[in-house]
DNA sequence: GGTTTATCTTAACGATGTCAAGATGCACGT
DNA sequence: ACGTGCATCTTGACATCGTTAAGATAAACC
């Protein structure tokens, strides 16, 4: 974060930017063993370092978690900033940037959200992240009411329109929804004409 | 389960239902001390054996969670037919009984839906219990088509709004949503004014 | 060049999931 | 009634985990 990794002072005893390498590193194994084999020792082997020295930069595995959190949900916008400039309707396209994002990426979405990390860890760190993904959304609603309930209470719309995509992503990721019990041939199939069915738009519909 | 519980061979060494009591043991600690606090060893203390007795009655932690999931299916069931039987509109009761049970049982709620047992663990069994809940919903849908889509894709209908409602309290217990962040003055009656107004049925309509 | 200080290592502690070996006592055949 | 088999439970141990304490290293600054 705040040395780069290039100009790192490489050396057999200081590392040079040991701090944003275990956070990569963290997510690495997260995305190759899951939540199970996210050890703080494991992470610190990663980086190639001994079992302790994380603790020079992180004050126990939450506070690393919530790093790695963080950094979750920068590329979090990121995706869903990439589906929004593909999909010609802004809500369909900001809602499959979410899922797509959470099946891409499941054990780093339900750290996330599963909100283990919101009760001990400092959250206002992360509310940077995270408000900007949620500001997103906010900007899209406003700029495409929901067809049905025109823009009297758009607070709850963005309440709505942000539990329909969560509840997709999680029910997907818990494997409790799949395209085979729909007669879809994958879960991205499935996703797109959920969407597309239940995110009409006030433009788009009738 | 195959034993009665009150008939239950009292002895200092022989405990006479310690399976079931060990299931009884996951859930009071589940919702006393959360996740966190559900060790194997804590669950057999808990029941006044030692550590080692559980592997008796479950090959390891995963088999008792479990069990434990498939318990909370039932009280799942139990709690949106009690909320069903309230409510006029039965969508609507439907899912106050579904996000009121997370509320309450967090912890048992987060268990049942993560899907970290669905890998590892038999879901057969599970299946049973599991599926009474979505037999519940299949019917309410059935029997209250939702009003913009008419009937022709009832499918979609049941993975949409169970999405809604396992969005809602999904994000609620992640602390993503709350009733301050809308001028409510509780969580309960952020989910009343949600459900009312997103899910009114065919009936209702117009 | 010597000191300060951040960074990293080694060693250890308690807690946890799991297994092996043995103790206990209910059930059942004789 | 009585011994045997088998399910059930205990003790003890091991590897792994998060975390801390004490000390080693070397970069930074005077």
């Amino acid at each position: 974060m705040e040395q780069d990794n290039s100009t790192g002072k490489a050396n057999a005893y200081h590392h040079g930017n040991l701090r944003q390498s275990l956070i990569d590193s963290a997510i690495a194994i997260l995305e190759r063993d899951g939540v199970a084999g996210l050890s703080l020792r494991a992470v610190a082997k990663g980086s190639g370092v001994s079992q302790a020295a994380p603790y020079s930069h992180f004050s126990n595995k939450q506070s690393l978690l919530a790093e790695v959190a963080r950094a979750g949900y920068v590329r979090f916008c990121e995706r869903m900033a990439e589906e929004l400039e593909r999909d010609e309707n802004k809500l369909v396209g900001l809602g499959k940037g979410y899922v797509f994002f959470a099946m891409e990426n499941p054990a780093l979405f339900h750290l996330m959200f599963s909100g283990e990390l919101a009760q001990l860890v400092n959250v206002d760190e992360i509310d940077d992240a995270f408000l900007r993904g949620y500001q997103m959304l906010v900007d899209v609603i406003a700029q495409n009411p929901l067809a049905r309930y025109g823009a009297d209470l758009p607070d709850l719309d963005i309440a709505y329109a942000w539990s329909v995509v969560h509840g997709i992503a999680s029910l997907i990721l818990g494997k409790q929804i799949s395209a085979r019990r729909y007669n879809l041939n994958s879960d991205v199939e499935f996703v797109e004409k959920m969407l597309e069915k239940y995110f009409s738009t006030a433009q788009d519909a009738i």
